[in-house]
DNA sequence: GCGACAG
DNA sequence: ATCTTGTCGC
C-alpha cells in the first residue's frame, strides 16, 4: 500500500532557485482540476495547518481527521520539521508542504477531503499550498485564506453565506466568503478535483458558527498553541 | 522604478 | 507565522 502522502521528493524540491520553483509550479498548475467527482459525498474530511517552533527553526503541522457528515474529530496527528527556507510570498508550499505530508501520513485513514490553511488556484501562478497538495497527492483538496494574495472583489453583504468572486486578470480564481456574520471573509479557491461552487458548498457545510470551518479551525488550535505552561 | 505580498 | 495585556462587544 503506498501512501498518496509519500510523494516524489522533486515535485516540492527547494533549492534556492527562486525562477526554477516558479516554472515547476507553473507545470503543476496544468494538472490542477477544477472540476468534482461524481461519486458519494466526502465521508472523512481532514483539515491542516501549520505553525512555528524554536523562533521558525522548527516546523509544526497539524493534521485533524473528521467525520464529514458530523464533524466531529477522529484523529489529531503533529510532525515536526527543520525549517528549510523562508517565507517567500507565492512560495509558501515549498516551505510548509514537507511537514503537512508527514503530519497527513499519521493519520489512521486516507481523507477524501482536505482543507488547507492558505490558498488553493487564487495564486499567481494558480498554485497556491491547497493545489500543490491536491495535485502531488492525488486528492480533493480547498483553500481556506483569510487573506487575499492576488485578486480583487466586490463589497459582500453583511451576513454568513453571502459572496463574492475573487477576480484576477479577467479570472474567476476563488470567492470571498462571509463565514460568521459580522466578520471579515475568507477567501475560498478550488486546490483540486472540487469546483469553485462546490468548494463554497464544503466551506460552509464544515462550518460550526465560528469564523474558520472545523477543519482547519481545530488544525490550526493544535498548530499554533504555545504549550500550556501549566502551574 | 514603486508598492504588494497566503502563512 | 511570531513577539504580547488588556479591552471592547455579543
Amino acid at each position: 500500500m503506498t501512501s498518496p502522502f509519500d510523494v516524489s521528493p522533486e515535485l516540492l524540491a527547494w533549492d534556492g532557485d527562486v525562477p526554477r520553483a516558479r516554472r515547476l509550479q507553473s507545470e503543476l498548475a496544468a494538472r490542477v482540476r477544477l472540476h468534482d467527482d461524481d461519486g458519494p459525498e466526502p465521508h472523512r474530511v481532514a483539515g491542516v495547518d501549520v505553525g512555528f517552533e524554536e523562533g521558525g527553526a522548527i516546523t509544526r503541522a497539524a493534521a485533524v481527521l473528521l467525520d464529514a457528515a458530523t464533524m466531529q474529530p477522529l484523529a489529531e496527528v503533529v510532525a515536526r520539521l527543520p525549517t528549510r527556507m523562508p517565507y517567500i510570498p507565492g512560495l509558501l508550499s515549498f516551505r510548509e508542504l514537507p511537514a503537512v505530508l508527514a503530519a497527513l501520513a499519521q493519520l489512521p485513514h486516507v481523507p477524501d477531503l482536505i482543507l488547507v490553511d492558505g490558498h488553493g488556484v487564487a495564486h499567481p501562478r494558480g498554485l497556491g499550498i491547497a493545489a500543490h497538495l491536491g495535485v502531488i497527492t492525488g486528492l480533493p483538496t480547498i483553500g481556506v485564506a483569510k487573506k487575499i494574495l492576488v485578486g480583487t472583489h466586490d463589497a459582500i453583504g453583511p451576513s454568513r453565506g453571502e459572496r463574492a468572486p475573487l477576480m484576477h486578470r479577467g479570472r474567476m480564481i476563488g470567492t470571498a466568503l462571509r463565514s460568521k456574520d459580522g466578520i471579515l471573509p475568507l477567501i475560498v479557491s478550488p486546490g483540486h478535483r472540487v469546483s469553485h461552487a462546490t468548494a463554497v458548498e464544503r466551506v460552509l457545510a464544515c462550518g460550526r458558527g465560528y469564523k474558520l470551518p472545523e477543519p482547519t479551525r481545530l488544525a490550526d488550535r493544535l498548530a499554533s498553541r504555545r504549550d500550556r505552561r501549566p502551574l
